[in-house]
DNA sequence: CGCTACATTGAAATGTCTCAAAGGCCGTGG
DNA sequence: CCACGGCCTTTGAGACATTTCAATGTAGCG
């Protein structure tokens, strides 16, 4: 039986290695990296297609090579909440690996995005065989339960523009070196999303926080963060 | 050097397993449960107490043994939020064993609470030797990330009377056997708290949902469900 | 039995959303 | 390269949900 016959034509055996791309495994030997490639496959998607969406069964790992993915949810009343965007070395379906057989969340590509698949089983074996994967998962999974709790209680304790201060401030905290501006990474309809508001409210409030003294903004993406204590504040 | 020399008087080592309450432990055999036992210590607390806070040094794994635990967050604006209430079998103190060195929550005994200890460096120590432990921990983290990102989804998206409607659904969903009533898990200002907003409002959306039909109040705490589709269209 | 914290109710103030309309940016196709 | 269409963004005004503050009622615990 040939390959054709079984993947849709998107799919190919990973010769690439994104598996090294990533941070839970950057602390392998070679070899076991190489043991690992073996096992994942390389997916492409293009622009808009969707990777899995909630009710899939979760059967694999995936690791963005190359694109950008949108990972949002629907919400009981149907509304979409942007969750997290994903770039080259984030990976994905973890959680339905370990307990939830089937996928809560819906993952898109943003643009024409490559992906590498590590199988549910493969990765399972090498979690045995090689344990401190698991103790560098388990970091991961802290950082990230850490993360969407401390979002959980800003969405219960803080207004809107608090929740925005708060994010300028967060990817400011990221820019690597350190700077005065930021760059918006999505649009503010996204935005909105990601911070439970609406596009109108986004943008009135960039104009108080402007007002305030406290940004400046020079284009729609680029933001100058004027008193970063200030914002803290709001 | 005596032990009371070394440990406040609340603190003796643990003789009780508390450790086969836990989940994550519960698949081992007995030779390694009392080997990972005897490295626990038992530590009580007095109603009230706090058993860690934010900014402390996070050196081990909390396991109830007995009692009743409240985690809650301050916010950057200085709000309390209510993360989770723990009963016995629950652990807590993960999160900073495996990435950040400080806890971000706080931890308060709400009745006399006893607990099993577990220094840090013991258990990842058994995390090596025993690496479906990892697998325990990664599908009890999964959950709760799921959880979380569950909970982050419903602040961003739902109102207050529909995000009361899913915690009554959620809760319904927990009692075994199946009922139509429900015992609310904690007091209404808690519960306020837990879903980001007052106890005013509270009030007022249970006194809603009644006068639609949805439920009826028996007692403060009793909570009679009697239209539970109806609850999931609010 | 009384104290204290919790719970409820009312009324006013505020924050945010909704709907509608206009402006601006970007990629596509001509 | 420019013009076009579509989508994102902005602005305004009105509607709505929720908070806040103040006062009263109520339950549980010592």
């Amino acid at each position: 039986m040939s390959k054709d016959a079984i993947y849709p034509k998107n799919v190919v055996p990973s010769h690439t290695s994104c598996v090294s791309l990533v941070p839970i495994f950057n602390h392998l030997e070679k070899e076991q990296l190489d043991e690992i490639k073996v096992t994942t496959q390389s997916v492409s998607y293009k622009k808009q297609e969707l990777i899995y969406h909630a009710g899939d069964e979760s059967t694999s790992l995936y690791i963005i090579h190359k694109g950008k993915v949108r990972i949002y949810r629907l919400s009981e009343s149907g509304k979409e909440q942007l969750v997290r965007i994903l770039n080259p070395g984030d990976f994905t379906g973890e959680m339905a690996l370990f307990s939830e057989s089937t996928h809560e969340t819906y993952a898109e590509a943003m643009i024409d995005t490559k992906i590498c698949r590590i199988d549910r089983s493969d990765l399972q074996d090498f979690l045995l065989k090689y344990p401190s994967i698991s103790l560098k998962i388990l970091a991961e999974f802290s950082n990230r339960l850490e993360a969407s709790e401390k979002q959980s209680s800003r969405f219960a304790t803080e207004k809107v523009e608090a929740r925005i201060a708060l994010f300028l401030v967060d990817i400011l905290n990221e820019e690597l070196p350190k700077t005065t501006e930021v760059t918006l990474p999505m649009s503010k309809k996204d935005l909105a999303s990601y911070l439970g508001t609406t596009p109108e409210t986004i943008s009135r409030k960039f104009n108080e926080l402007e007002d305030k003294g406290l940004i400046k903004q020079l284009t729609h993406k680029q933001i100058k963060i004027i008193d970063l204590d200030g914002l803290l504040l709001v």
